[in-house]
DNA sequence: TGATATGATTCGAG
DNA sequence: CTCGAATCATATCA
């Protein structure tokens, strides 16, 4: 029974497929602000798969059911006939339909189960964030890295300092914890490739701590 | 097209 | 919770 109220929750096995996407979307545990503009598009992709899906699962289902109300009048049938040869209590009759229902209810159970799996493997294939990972822009960047080589002793921004940078860059919280978790690990597996990298940003920050960055053409500030 | 760069996720430890 | 580490999946480069 879990796997009918996953179905519910998914939306396949909704009567109808009026609006309200509902809980489609809303099932994640953090969502680290990666989906927060760019819903529509991709959505409709994966709409139109689920709507797919939840076609293929609602014919069937009705087959099976069909061919279970088939199955079931013909043997009650087979039964009425033997009646006049034997005697055949109701109570026989109960027990074989119920057995049949039974079996075709383990047969839909297998269709739900492969429905539900069919699911999470689109819902993990479109709504995983890795899928369209997007480059920080140019700006964003900078500004990370900034702080990066000048905290090199201590890398570790604070919450106050992430949301600075944060929203200095464009981005969110976590993606700058995230940013920073990558780069601390990477810079130490090999500082070598990064030197070229951190006199950069040494020099910019040295140059730019002296004299603001009044006249200084080599900050375009607005990357993309 | 393969190699590399990079953002995001997962897992175990503290 | 955050951290390091390993790993995944995509973007970009040569």
């Amino acid at each position: 029974m879990r796997l009918d109220n996953m179905l519910l929750a998914e939306g396949v096995s909704r009567p109808e497929r009026r609006g309200r996407g509902g809980p489609v979307a809303a099932a994640n545990t953090a969502t680290p602000g990666g989906c927060s503009n760019d819903n529509s598009l991709e959505h409709s992709d994966y709409r139109a798969k689920l709507s797919q899906i939840r076609q293929i699962y609602h014919s069937e289902l009705e087959k099976y059911e069909q061919a279970c109300r088939e199955f079931t009048t013909h043997v009650t049938n087979l039964l009425r006939e033997q009646s006049r040869m034997r005697p055949v209590s109701p109570k026989e009759i109960e027990r074989m339909v119920s057995v049949i229902h039974g079996k075709f209810s383990a047969i839909q159970m297998q269709l739900k189960q492969s429905t539900c799996e069919a699911v999470m493997t689109l819902r993990s294939r479109f709504l995983d964030a890795r899928r369209k990972r997007r480059n920080f822009s140019k700006r964003a960047t900078e500004v990370l890295n900034e702080y990066f080589y000048s905290h090199l002793n201590n890398p570790y921004p604070s919450e106050e300092a992430k949301e600075r940078l944060a929203r200095k860059g464009g981005i969110t919280v976590s993606q700058v914890s995230n940013w920073f978790g990558n780069k601390r690990i990477r810079y130490k597996k090999n500082m070598g490739k990064f030197q070229e990298e951190a006199t950069i940003y040494t020099t910019k920050m040295a140059v730019g701590g002296l004299g603001s960055q009044a006249s200084c053409p080599s900050t375009p500030s607005s990357g993309e």
